[in-house]
DNA sequence: TCATTTGTGTAGTGTTTAGTACACACTACA
DNA sequence: TGTAGTGTGTACTAAACACTACACAAATGA
């Protein structure tokens, strides 16, 4: 699914239940003009900014990172860890590109174990 | 130490014993104009091109997620491997935010040791 | 029925990115 | 002593990015 496609369902789902989420409104609260949200929804235009898909997802109530993958993007904040310690973090992703799922969660279950 | 100032080192390193490592002929061989490369070792210009960092990493012989780090950049090669997990990869970088080095040391030989 | 709200089409814009082109002065050295 | 190679200053640019401004037609709803 494009990123466009996406944010559309999200807020026509919301637009269901709560008279708040036209396309208007949403542009209007994430700070852009209501054709471009058009265009974005419709993936006339590429997706927006970092900013703006965070601002997006803050008021779809959808996960940032999701909608900044469908975007292609990275967060800076990611960005910036890895950034730092780049040979450590580069072989330890490159490592886990094809392992499985649940391989990596068990990883994040070790270290919120916090067993160093 | 910033982008400019390593590469201007690690090209001076290598031109005390290869006299084809002048500033003109690195640039030659990594395709952009000497003057240009020029203002990038002295940080007149910020860090240029994935591409560029990349053929200038293969012809200093540096690690190129190395030199991407110092440019503030992710390899695309990375960040395609994150986005195609996002929340998965997103937890485990956060969480290894301030993990000491050997904490994730040892999680790249766990994974090594291939046993999941 | 008429004012409001909805989404969308067309056109234009400021900023950033990622460089090029060319001239110049200095040094090495044959 | 000239010519080949060195690094650098100034000026310019093409393309991509991230939008805005305004007008318009269709639907809604009091």
């Amino acid at each position: 699914m494009s990123f466009g496609d996406y944010i559309r369902q999200a807020r026509l789902a919301r637009q269901q239940t709560d008279k708040g989420y036209s396309l208007r409104q949403v542009a209007g609260r994430v700070g852009v003009e209501p054709a471009y949200l058009s265009k974005i929804e419709r993936d006339v235009f590429p997706p927006p900014s970092e900013q703006m898909i965070v601002n997006l997802a803050a008021d779809l109530g959808e996960d940032p990172d999701v909608l900044l993958a469908l975007a292609g993007k990275l967060s800076s904040e990611l960005r910036e860890i890895i950034v730092r310690r780049p040979q450590l973090f580069a072989e330890l992703i490159r490592q886990l590109k094809d392992a499985p799922d649940h391989a990596i969660l068990r990883m994040v279950r070790e270290v919120t174990d916090g067993d160093w």
